[in-house]
RNA sequence: GGCGAGUUGCCCGAGUGGCCAAAGGGAGCAGACUGUAAAUCUGUCGGCUUAUGCCUACGCAGGUUCGAACCCUGCACUCGCCA
């Protein structure tokens, strides 16, 4: 059992309950892993997948994912990290975002029944009376929610705190409770909320849940974490070209982070990338090429990651033609140059367009195009515009005629 | 409830009557270079049928003025201090 706690240990902060997850790994009984998750728009990235890739090597062993959708808790809002009161979500969104959460999560967790399994907190908080729930809270002092970092700056700031956010807390740990959870793996940033969990199961005459928090890793711009409102992310739902791509493009300090975490290369592995990363220079590229293409092996397979690895360095390296430029037929004609950008890229504006004509970056068969108003026959072209647009041309068929 | 401060482009933030499509920084985009979608440097960064041009924009609605992001009035929201 050891070795299991040894394999997690690679991306684990800390283990609060270390004992008692050793004693009930060693139990043969399957454990309950509470995954609770606020229904906000998702986008999970490789730093969310650290979480969900530990779960998924105790799926692998028979352990079980609750995966809960903290529908009601949503409706309140989690101030974590929240300097300021957050608005509230509607029904409507919140479902879309369920169904959003669970396809993302299937990239990587076992859904089959056995070891997976949904629930939503509604079910036992729509059905609690006002009476217990404020038995509850009764469990619960004050000066446990103001021990929390974040609510005692705000005090000090004179910042107010709506009851509802004290409130989340609270919710969120008996949540531990109501569904008997065995062991929980979250970011170092919901400790508190999850320790509430265990506060609740012990009051409540159950074992509390163990609860492990894992390692926070920097974006890909070398920023504390990879977060949406930065955009300095790495999607799951990337593509493996934008996956790779991405990591290519990380700092070079950040290799030996991303190796240790993002990947399951061996460790000795990850120290010779680093070493090669700090030598600077063509070892530091293909440190990194080696890191992406373990990255992308990881979500899309060896074959995949071969041919991205090629194709990377084909285009950027080479500087040859990339393999997969898409092919586009017009449709419509086309007079000048810009107007075959603007086919080709309708979600640009023109003057965008126009811009990057006038910069140098749109290259037609290999000749720079720098006006804008120039004419183009409508025949086979291959055109780029910037470092990794590529198009090529097929004239439709009525223009063909003419 | 009283008093005060504020609301500017994707974000932060300067601007207090014409020189403002709006300083500066960040992000983004592009070029050069390169070791890569690193780093660095340079340029660009509201939109528009080609532009010493037009349109839209500085919380919202009006007003003053030849002219307003800048002045006045009302409204909305945010924040601070006091009670």
């Amino acid at each position: 059992m050891n070795s299991v706690i040894d394999r997690l240990r690679r991306t684990t902060d800390a283990i609060i309950g270390e004992a008692d997850l050793l004693e009930r790994l060693g139990s043969g009984r399957p454990l309950r892993i509470k995954y609770g998750v606020d229904l906000t728009a998702p986008d999970l990235h490789l730093g969310h997948a650290v979480n969900l890739w530990m779960m998924r090597q105790l799926q692998d062993l028979g352990h079980q994912v609750v995966f809960l959708l903290g529908d009601l808790t949503t409706r309140v809002g989690d101030p974590t990290g929240r300097s300021a009161t957050r608005p509230l979500l509607n029904p409507d969104s919140i479902a879309a975002n369920a169904s959003s959460f669970l396809d993302q999560v299937a990239l990587i967790l076992r859904t089959d029944p056995a070891v997976f399994e949904v629930r939503r907190n509604s079910e036992w908080y729509d059905a609690m009376p006002v009476a217990e729930l404020l038995g509850l809270f009764g469990q619960v002092t004050h000066a446990q929610l103001m021990a929390r970092d974040m609510f005692r700056a705000r005090v000090e700031a004179g910042r107010e705190i709506a009851v509802h956010e004290l409130i989340y807390p609270v919710l969120q740990g008996y949540d531990s409770f109501a569904m008997r959870s065995d062991l929980t793996i979250v970011g170092s940033d919901q400790l508190f909320n999850e320790q509430l969990g265990r506060h609740f199961q012990q009051r409540l005459g159950m074992p509390p849940q163990v609860v492990i928090t894992t390692t926070i890793t920097p974006g890909v711009d070398g920023r504390a974490k990879q977060s949406k409102s930065l955009n300095n992310y790495i999607g799951l739902t990337d593509t493996p070209q934008d996956k790779f791509g991405k990591l290519m493009s990380i700092p070079d300090e950040l290799v030996e982070p991303y190796a240790h975490v993002y990947t399951e290369l061996p460790l000795d592995t990850v120290a010779g990338l680093a070493a090669s990363a700090d030598a600077g220079g063509t070892s530091a590229r293909d440190a990194k090429l080696r890191l992406a293409a373990a990255v992308v092996t990881r979500y899309h397979g060896a074959g995949v990651a071969r041919a991205e690895l090629q194709a990377f360095q084909q285009t950027f390296s080479a500087r040859s033609l990339p393999t997969d430029i898409p092919t586009v037929v017009l449709d419509g004609p086309v007079a000048t140059v810009l107007d075959l950008l603007a086919a080709l890229r309708p979600t640009e504006t023109r003057s965008h367009l126009r811009r990057l004509i006038h910069q140098g970056a749109v290259t037609i068969n290999n000749t720079r195009a720098t006006d804008p108003t120039a004419p183009v026959d409508p025949v086979e072209l291959v055109i780029r515009s910037g470092p990794r647009t590529w198009h090529r041309i097929r004239p439709s068929p009525t223009a063909e005629r003419e």
